[in-house]
RNA sequence: GCGCCCGUAGCUCAUCCGGAUAGAGCAUCUGCCUUCUAAGCAGAGGGUAGCAGGUUCGAGUCCUGCCGGGCGCGCCA
């Protein structure tokens, strides 16, 4: 059976088609405000209008009756009103049939058949420290993201690229011999013998400590690198990430000399230059602000030119589509790297850079990683436990400013939206457990007709909208959004009606609606990486 | 100075690449547990969407200017 969005939409695309010949990118139609307003709502005929100097309500009337032949058996009726909306009011029959099928293929019902290749990087935190609550937005969005992706269909790598080399790093590795050295000498101040610009938290203390007593075997960088490695490793297991797919060293891109080797394909193309004994790309031939440099007067290369060549070896793997995670402070670095990317011939498009707006405490103290001042993602799993954490993270759109009060999570996790939403699926559970149900009988589901019931079903159908929505978006928190509105839609169902009735039939045909939604509920909580309550 | 983000109820935020009466949660107030979990439901109060113009059938949403807040602007990574 094909999925409710889709089948409105090829239908609208049709009618466009055979009675204009065009068509519209998407949106062609939206789930209206209310549903008074019925199951879909296109504006079609309101766009058209302005574009073909045409009265809309006859635009829509000649889509609407196109629809009403192709249609007639999903549809109840279809209205036309006042500027021009076309509402579609799905039938009850095909309600029905929707649901039988969703309790049949539980979450395969939604899943989708895209067939892209893409490979997602995200975030790729420097080997220098442990993660904050900041890097922990990044990662559950990330996160989110490539698993609503790869449920609507489509191949996902994950991709971590590792900033193994360059200052950096020498700081991080001459901080741990400095402070190992110290604490060979006795030495009683350890933040004294920190390089300019090192780096200063507990956490180099111990790794030091750690290298000291495993001596010689390797050197102070290697040993912190992989150090660091493992603790972030670590908190990316509690947070419940799954792996990345590949841990892309810029070391490694540099010892195997591909830097080298695109920049000399960029300077095969007469984009290289020199000035001021500086080797410079002209990334303002591609909408740049202004030429980057990529080799230092002091010879080193940039870390742009390292992004470059890895950029190009993502272009050259042969991906749909591109997806990079970026923190607010690198929005000036969008047009650099889209600079590089038009340079060695690859179309703009293929990238999408997801800037992940800031995480801020309601504290006024600011997050330094250098300064070790950071609020620690682990603190913060260990005070809210990891559903809630996920659950906190998306709850904005990527793009807003998110305040996290860290006392607020740890002390009222109660208020918190999430439990509400585990509530549905505790209560849900609990009811079942009384009606003793092994299996569910689609022949029963006929028997749903109360306002109450069809209005619930109505909404649960309405996730593979969401679903479509958030993978357009790339925007997680669509998930959340819906699965509330459903969360809202079953306890004002709970409240009014029995479910375990005196008719056995009607029992049977109401189970049935709490297993779709049941299932609906474990796919969202799925994306987010959430597990479902059983009991609260 | 230039660029990006933001300004919506007392607070935190929605409002879907311009749509229908601007909605939730928290907080305040009023009802509802002998029946599948009251972490819930029903209802009330609370709004000049920072300000001023513009574009059109229609603007919280797009454009311009101003005010206020945050962030970025390296031959750092």
């Amino acid at each position: 059976m094909k999925i409710v969005y889709k089948k409105i939409s090829d239908t609208l695309n049709e009618a466009l088609k055979k009675e204009y010949d065009v068509s519209l990118e998407q949106p062609l139609w939206e789930v209206p405000p209310q549903q008074e307003f019925g199951d879909f709502s296109s504006m079609v005929a309101l766009k058209l209008a302005s574009r073909l100097k045409k009265d809309p309500l006859e635009i829509a009337s000649n889509i609407k009756s196109f629809l009403e032949k192709s249609l007639s058996k999903d549809v109840d009726k279809i209205e036309i009103l006042r500027p021009g909306f076309i509402n579609i009011f799905i039938s009850r029959s095909s309600l029905i049939g929707y649901l039988n099928a969703v309790i049949k293929n539980e979450e395969n019902f939604f899943r989708g058949k895209e067939g892209k290749k893409i490979l997602i990087e995200f975030l790729s935190a420097n080997p220098t420290g442990p993660l904050s609550i900041a890097h922990g937005r990044q990662a559950i969005v990330g996160d989110v993201i490539a698993n609503i992706l790869e449920f609507c269909g489509n191949k996902i790598s994950r991709d971590y690229y590792l900033n193994d080399a360059g200052r950096q790093i020498d700081l991080f590795a001459q901080s741990i011999i400095n402070v190992s050295k110290a604490l060979e000498d006795n030495k009683e101040d350890l933040s004294s013998v920190i390089p300019e610009g090192g780096y200063k938290g507990d956490y180099i203390k111990d790794i030091a400590a750690d290298f000291l007593s495993k001596a010689s075997k390797t050197d102070a960088k290697t040993f912190g690198i992989k150090s660091m490695l493992a603790n972030i490793k670590k908190d990316l297991k509690s947070l419940g990430i799954k792996k990345f797919d590949r841990w892309f060293s810029q070391d490694k891109l540099i010892k195997e000399g591909k830097i080298k080797e695109v920049v000399d394909v960029l300077k095969d193309k007469g984009l290289i230059y020199e000035k001021e004994d500086a080797v410079w790309f002209e990334a303002t031939k591609f909408g740049d602000d202004k030429d980057r440099v990529i080799k230092k007067a002091d010879g080193e290369l940039t870390y742009f030119a390292s992004d470059i060549a890895y950029h190009r070896k993502k272009c050259r793997e042969g991906y749909d589509m591109l997806i990079n995670l970026w923190g607010p402070d690198h929005h000036g670095y969008i047009k650099r790297v889209e600079s590089a990317i038009a340079a060695l011939g690859n179309k703009k498009e293929i990238l999408k850079i997801v800037i992940v707006q800031l995480v801020t405490l309601k504290t006024k103290e600011r997050m330094s990683k250098r300064a070790g001042t950071a609020i620690l993602l682990s603190d913060l799993i260990n005070d809210i436990g990891r559903d809630a954490a996920r659950f906190y993270y998306i709850t904005r759109k990527n793009s807003s400013h998110l305040e996290f009060d860290i006392d607020l999570a740890k002390k009222s996790s109660f208020d918190n939206p999430l439990y509400y939403i585990q509530y549905v699926c505790a209560r849900i559970e609990s009811i079942f457990r009384k009606a003793k149900i092994s299996s569910f009988n689609s022949t029963f589901s006929k028997h749903l007709r109360l306002p109450e019931e069809i209005s619930l079903l109505r909404t649960l159908l309405q996730f593979s909208y969401c679903l479509k929505k958030a993978e357009c978006s790339l925007e997680p928190t669509f998930i959340i959004e819906f699965l509330k509105n459903l969360a809202s839609s079953f306890h004002k169902f709970y409240e009014k009606i029995r479910v375990i009735d005196d008719d056995k039939s009607l029992t049977a045909a109401r189970l049935n609606l709490l297993e779709a939604v049941r299932v609906v509920f474990h796919c969202g909580l799925g994306l987010l990486g959430i597990t479902p309550a059983k009991k609260m």
